[in-house]
DNA sequence: GCATCTGTTATATGATTGGTGTAACAAATA
DNA sequence: TATTTGTTACACCAATCATATAACAGATGC
């Protein structure tokens, strides 16, 4: 089992659960911890990062939400993937019509969006 | 000068200033309204969508912040886009990376990507 | 059995943010 | 002159964020 990188950035206008919920699935998607791993129990990562322990929870029920994790008394928060492909993509499209539209108001070209997304596709895919 | 639809969702968790900000980012991207155009002003328009005219002039020092709009005393709030493309290209990388890891995670590839990328930039660009 | 660790829940507190309300000011407009 | 503009300054209430302390039941290790 891998040692999880946390980096917490006190002075961000980003809530403490919000990048740790992020940064967690980030890490799930660079293959840094993998499906059935456990993530560290909420008081063990509290301590190591240095925040309150109903903030790591909250973080994680985020994520056990949103179907990136389960919860269970033994294992603790395993990584535990739900594999809803439609309503995963109707999220994106949801999330990108925002960030392209920033874009697009930029000038930001079709074909800059698509090199920008082989770039970070390649960040994740390396296994 | 077109009216601005605005379609605010007081039960939504979103803030109202940040629904506004993004319901005018997407105007301008769909070309509804233009730059040079006006936006009302902020006494007009929180009467009309029903909220404290705060609200509104928040969204709209939002908007200026992020260099979408210029207030002007004399034409009130004008779009004005920034064309810092640089920075554009790497703010919205910096958000693309979290909204490509939750697709990764549901095994989203590639090619759907840039299928959602295309579809939303034929709404866009339609002029 | 016993001590420990787990997720979970409850309650409380302080700081910050979101939204509203009222009011006033200087500049621009009609 | 009267009105409208963006802007600023207060104040208030509700919700959220983060913290703190405490307790509970289930699982684990000795």
């Amino acid at each position: 089992m891998k040692e999880i990188i946390i980096e917490i950035d006190f002075n961000s206008d980003e809530a403490i659960y919000m990048q740790l919920r992020n940064q967690i699935i980030m890490g799930i998607a660079v293959a840094e911890i993998q499906e059935g791993d456990s993530l560290p129990s909420v008081r063990k990562l509290s301590e190591k990062i240095g925040v309150n322990m109903h903030t790591v929870n909250k973080a994680y029920s985020v994520l056990k939400q949103e179907g990136f994790i389960k919860l269970d008394r033994r294992k603790g928060a395993v990584i535990a993937v739900s594999t809803d492909k439609l309503e995963a993509l109707a999220d994106m499209k949801k999330q990108l019509r925002l960030i392209l539209a920033r874009g697009c108001c930029r000038n930001i070209t079709r074909n800059e969006v698509h090199e920008l997304v082989d770039e970070i596709f390649q960040e994740y895919q390396a296994e």
